[in-house]
DNA sequence: CAAAGTGTTATAGTTAGATATAACAGCTTG
DNA sequence: CAAGCTGTTATATCTAACTATAACACTTTG
């Protein structure tokens, strides 16, 4: 038996990030809130911030200039969506399909709640 | 913003159990491990077991007798089938298509994935 | 009834993550 | 160049979860 790993509230933040920036919340080029600001906002330590984005630009998805700010940086969508599709992939879908499986439904007691989304249809 | 719990050992240990019954690993009235021998076979600590443990006789999925070993309940799988059913409708099911839509999936890309395991036609 | 298995309780120690607070350093702007 | 933003680093403290260890209590069995 292997455990998951914990998620940690720095980690949730990068990944609360990062869904902004793949959502167009924020954008490449865009000046991420101050850490003190954020850490203020979300009501949380600067350290924990501080740690957050680290972590963020360490995957390349934003840059510190210092003195002035975190940006978004070009790749960040793609960097973030090549990561979300893997963990997708190994995780996430295996896991889905294993309670899916234990439940006992099937893949027609789902298609409403993809049609509430319009996701049943071809892409675009 | 609100955090998700961290999910601890003693939890996933207690969901391990729990899907061990819902698969038929273990079955109404079976034995389980004792304290000592599922903390070596796991590598944990004896009171992290007893953690996990109390948390599913508080859940009514086992029963322990005092000085014999907890013992697998009558209505567990029920109990447990229930459970997950909530969890999945209330936060994976959610999660997992705010995730196929980010990536831009559809029903369709997801299709083979549920014929792998059969689960594309009417119930039994 | 003693031995050997159960679960239980208690104490002390470790660790990762988060907090509070403060001081330091880079950049911009009036 | 000073004020007021940025990010950075450091120190001390807190807490939940887990660990190690030991002693105690219940139950079965030879």
């Amino acid at each position: 038996m292997d455990f998951k790993d914990k998620q940690t509230i720095s980690t949730q933040i990068s990944e609360y990030v990062s869904d902004n920036i793949i959502n167009g919340i924020w954008n490449a080029g865009d000046r991420l809130p101050s850490v003190r600001e954020y850490a203020s906002e979300v009501e949380v330590n600067v350290n924990t911030i501080l740690k957050s984005y680290n972590q963020l630009e360490l995957d390349g998805i934003i840059v510190k200039k210092r003195g002035i700010g975190y940006f978004v940086t070009e790749n960040a969508q793609k960097i973030i969506e090549d990561e979300k599709r893997k963990e997708f992939i190994r995780y996430q879908l295996p896991e889905f399909l294993k309670v899916v499986k234990m439940l006992n439904l099937t893949l027609n007691d789902l298609k409403p709640y993809f049609k509430t989304l319009e996701l049943t249809g071809e892409k675009k």
